[in-house]
DNA sequence: TATGAATGAGAGTTCATTCAT
DNA sequence: AATGAATGAACTCTCATTCAT
């Protein structure tokens, strides 16, 4: 039972985080109903078994994806950040950021499609529920924190309403800019995450 | 001899109508992909012979949604939209509106569906080009002209981008409002919608 | 809904019949664990499609069978039956007919396959017990009343164990008659058959 | 130097044993297709790979369970039996004893689902045969032999019938008294099993 | 000897679509 | 114009079996 455990354990764990890549992959495409198990696993290079042996099922590998990147996704932003020297200037940043994060369509993809699934499988709340307080949580932590040092004190309820409405301009804006990208240039894109911060933060000072 | 070939019209008409209004239903609640024809024509009080006498497939019903709709919403609103004194009053009859159309949910869910969709199949876009070109013009002619004399004058092309940013913050707000109902209340949801509507009225005169 | 409807449902009825005809053939042979639904369908002159629209899954065909069993051979025997002059001779008669019985090996097989099948499954029983119930009694019935006027007056529950009883008999003699034919000649079944007869008509009495 | 290797023939052999044991269990309780090698692997406390070490697939172990059967179950019950004052004593005991064998559902279970098993294949007679023949000899000689001395003298074949013939009675009572508990008291199951025995007995002398 | 990751054939089931009526 | 029986492709999922360790 413990004979050559680290090599199993870690081939396992290579194979899982293979599909789970892959998996992203082929949700952003296809989305979470059309995607096919059969391509998951082709594009990790393994077969259906391999992912039956990873996953109960297609929602299985489908959260996992956000699992996942709740603890990927991590510190690699933050650092970046540095304390800029007014508010004007830390929105600045933020904006930025922001018009980064837009750049990932796959990951702009697999959250619109999160969150439509969400939405019609309310049922499910019971293990979403968690995962995405956690989503919700750690972001509005470590980058607000880092970035408003005014936001410091307030309640986490505070903060995770903060990241929630400036994430749902942003939805808007990253959803928008894939179905028309004639209509919705980069230069506006700013403008429009730059006021919705500027009135998150005032929101947020007044409550 | 001419009452019945019209009567046999009219019914075909209604029901074609009858089945598309029941595709709004069904698609908002389960989505493209998950929707059944066969749930599409019962919610019509149908069968699956009537649905394939009106449409090609599933994806003709779901095209058809909104060219219809197109045609359908027009006048809706615009009657109740009167000159208001200035800009800062027509802001707010804008964001109230908008506020109201974010109640209808299920128009929400699938004007998301469709952005979703035609993101996924850029190969359609011929059908779809048409469709939603038309859908934003007419939208951008109609009720921003009646809202801000200032646009009156503007190209097509400039309110055709206004009405895209402003639909764009919307439909954030609107996805975020439905995933996470607690974490946005109708008062925050309001400010951001002046805050955008302003930036993209400051946008459209600065062009 | 009502054109056509004796065509249409007549053709419906005659495939859900040749299906279940084919399902005794396919459970018999192959057992029902074994059995593959495409085999049934093919045997029926189907395809699984038809398959799956007269019937919820393979259990349901199963059960099936012996819903119509129970309708459909009714009165095959009992006509046959005279009231012969004394109990020897209706004693004899039964141990006949019993080992007529036995030649039908696809219907011993499907009993004992059902009988294996409940045994394991005693969440089913719901069901079942109606349909097994039905089973008991409608055989008790008839036939023993027929057959034995000593019983006319029985009570259900009395009538029910008697056939239960004599069942048990046949289906053993049956099970080991087709495991190993060569060491139980018909004869001897028969002698069994009588034993048992009478045994069972004594206990009736008894009671 | 000699240690080793004994240890491990023993270590194998327990085991091997204790597979079979799962196996019975198993088996007895899932049915034979419905059984999976997993579960009689975990059942063991071992996993896939110990099962294919020590059988070559599903039916080696379904067999296996009987070939050791037989060695097994020898002197259990014979031991118990002394020779009664007369036939209808010893009639008694022969129901008795059988009536406790009928308490083992687990090995009722597996006797029916290998003679059903063996019935669906009689392409496996080959070991089969040799495995049963084995079966109804060991049986027929030493307990029949004990109990009844009239039959010391008699041809194997005799003997070999006779267990049979109990044999078909015991299975169908046994089967029925699982499938409707409620309908075959015990009481009555041994008047049968006596009236069974009484008719072998004679049969077994008038050949 | 034992493990368990991985394979892949095969079964059940769903559902868009067709077509005779 | 509408029905619904039937088709069959496609997909999910299970599980016996293999094999490197």
């Amino acid at each position: 039972m413990l004979k050559t455990p680290l090599h199993r354990q870690e081939r396992a764990l290579v194979t899982r985080g293979q599909l789970i890549e892959a998996a992203r992959t082929v949700f952003a495409r296809d989305g979470f109903e059309s995607a096919r198990i059969e391509d998951i696993a082709a594009q990790a290079g393994k077969t259906r078994g391999a992912f039956y042996d990873n996953f109960r099922d297609k929602e299985d590998v489908f959260f996992a994806i956000f699992e996942e990147d709740i603890s990927r996704d991590q510190g690699k932003v933050i650092d970046e950040m540095s304390a800029a020297p007014n508010l004007a200037a830390r929105i600045d940043v933020l904006a930025r950021h922001l018009g980064e994060l837009l750049q990932d369509q796959q990951l702009i993809l697999l959250i619109l499609e999160f969150k439509m699934y969400v939405i019609r499988h309310p049922q499910k709340r019971k293990r979403l529920s968690e995962l995405y307080a956690e989503m919700c949580q750690r972001c509005s932590m470590t980058k607000i924190n880092t970035l408003f040092p005014e936001m410091v004190g307030a309640s986490v309820e505070k903060r995770k309403r903060l990241t929630m409405e400036v994430g749902a301009i942003m939805d808007g804006l990253a959803l928008n800019s894939l179905f028309s990208p004639e209509s919705l240039c980069d230069e506006q894109r700013a403008r429009y995450l730059r006021v919705a911060a500027e009135e998150a933060l005032h929101a947020a000072q007044r409550r």
